[in-house]
DNA sequence: GATGAATGAGTATTCATTCAT
DNA sequence: CATGAATGAATACTCATTCAT
């Protein structure tokens, strides 16, 4: 119940934050449109500051837990094809928090200290156990670039892993930008784009 | 006189909205360090957001006007070379500037307006005049354009120009993003992304 | 059992405020310290205020009521010094309920309140039965004036039984800030100034 | 002209601390009472904080220059008088002052914050200069402390110096509170109290 | 041209109090 | 009897903008 209603007023912080920005969004007009006073807001979260970071870690979370790859640790060809379409699925899906996340990122001060927040859930997270939330980004361009590290054997004389990795995660970025800020997107456009990256890169 | 201390203000304004961003900085901040008093500043830019329109206009007619390529309307591969080191050049020169610039394409409501301040001052233009400077993108995106097409001829029978423009413009974004938001950039490292994303259009 | 739980919330409530302050103690606080609901709070006391008027009532009437000297209308001189030592020793006990008094004193409201609600209880009580609580003060007082008057006959010529009840009074003063603001109070030290307070009065 | 509008203020604002207390008392208040906006007062005043910090030292500043005491290093029994009756014209004079103070002394943690406030201040003056006039309160209390050392030669054998200052700051304390709190003062009662003062201890 | 005093709407946050459950 | 969700008025403070000088 409580649980509900939380998960209400983060939804539609996200949906302000994403499209009118964090600092442009006003307390007042989260609480009216999720249909609350003011004052309640602060009942379920102690501040604008917690809110933000209370749906960063929520998305973040669900994001990171809906690859479930085999966890050996590499990837084969056919699973990194995979990671760009679930990529290509999350950018789609979770649009708003990846025009937060974008926005937050170009902000000097909020990046730094959205990377701090997730440093502090790290340190709590116990030895021996499962990695933490906060440590799949991590994981993911390790096993990404340890794929391209695998594929030197048959890449010829020039090829160079670091700078094919960095050549993908560049492709991606600008893949995401395009994806998460086009107001209309067709699909069928965005699939050629896709099997042109995954041409390029697999 | 007038127009160098509004060239004043303006790269002072610059530099502080990029770094703190637009909302976060007072116009006591840039009077301060623009060395003038708060009021002063009203007799030089209307508002705060006329300030705004007003750096975003002048950065843009630079950033066009820099390139001087031979406009009979298409690119020999040689100038298409060009314009990605020119564009590279500008994305280390003009760095204030974009981090501004993505900091509004990223809001909703700056965005529209951006783009509108662009149409305005275009339906101003009148016909058989010289393009208004806000006509520049849309020229640059079409001779780009053009430059893919005419490849086909030598490109073989899969080849899709609208494709290779898609992906082109995409990996252009990625590698703008990451030049502009990278705090230490190794220019060797730099080059070498250049030269693979000349490789993969050229 | 209802009393009960109202006394534990009184001296819960009057711990905080004696330390952070009335004002600077949020209902929330206390309710949690005595580990009931907010709501319920408003069970037992109508409202802040009301919790707070039934603190001082109570703890005047406690303070009043330990006095339990012989009232016959006059003090002996070792009634006297008993009253001195007993206001010394109630200082020591009730400190938290000193703190509060004294700053709602300093407050031109809420003295005006404080001294109004006494009046209003007074206003109540009915004519031939014992004195009501709040006479207590103006019956103490007199008793103290009597005893200066008393003296007199012994005190020589010069001797003004007012102006003696005035500077005890003033003294007694003096000694309560002292003793209820001090931090760490010397009990030797404390005892000197109390027979030095007693060898001039007495 | 600006010195004049500040001064302004922080009169207004010390009657409203001293009678409605500080917490109690809304900036919104001082602004209207002082005939200017909101807004104005924190050009003149960084916070809240600061306009009270400015009130204090001032008044503080006023009050010990006021004590234009030969500075031998010791009082004659003339001046201990002088001094005395000083105090009592202070009370008088400054007496939303002294609500204020007593005020915030009976704030556990204002009362930190207001001798913390010295204290800095304390550390930025220079040594081989003036004493701070933060350094006035120790000084007055030693040479007040010396007297009664210097007065235990005519003192008799059982005359305890240490027990007459504190005796004497006690009686000051009960002085001030009487003569700060009391609502109509009869000025020829007080003169009565001050010389019975002067009696006990010069 | 140049200043900075002045304004007031707007922001995040707190908290006594009410009331449906 | 008991809870805590819900409200909204109040508070300190910020800032773009205006205007008398």
């Amino acid at each position: 119940m409580r649980e509900e209603k939380k998960a209400l007023i983060m939804d539609v912080a996200l949906l302000h934050f994403a499209s009118e920005g964090y600092f442009n969004t006003a307390i007042r007009h989260i609480a009216r449109h999720a249909g609350i006073s003011k004052g309640l807001m602060y009942n379920y979260f102690e501040s604008k500051d917690a809110l933000l970071t209370a749906i960063i870690h929520k998305s973040v979370n669900e994001i990171f837990h809906s690859f479930d790859i085999n966890r050996d640790g590499w990837l084969s060809e056919d699973e990194f094809e995979f990671v760009i379409r679930k990529i290509n699925e999350i950018l789609k899906e979770k649009r708003s928090f990846w025009r937060l996340l974008m926005q937050l990122m170009i902000q000097n001060d909020a990046r730094e200290q959205f990377l701090k927040s997730f440093e502090v859930q790290d340190s709590l997270s116990h030895p021996g156990h499962e990695p933490g939330d906060n440590q799949y980004p991590a994981l993911m361009m390790k096993m990404i670039k340890d794929y391209f590290y695998n594929k030197k054997k048959t890449g010829g004389e020039n090829y160079d892993p670091d700078s094919e990795f960095d050549m993908f995660i560049l492709a991606m970025k600008g893949f995401a930008v395009t994806r998460v800020y086009s107001d209309d997107i067709d699909e069928g456009h965005n699939e050629k784009l896709l099997n042109r990256i995954i041409g390029i890169f697999k």
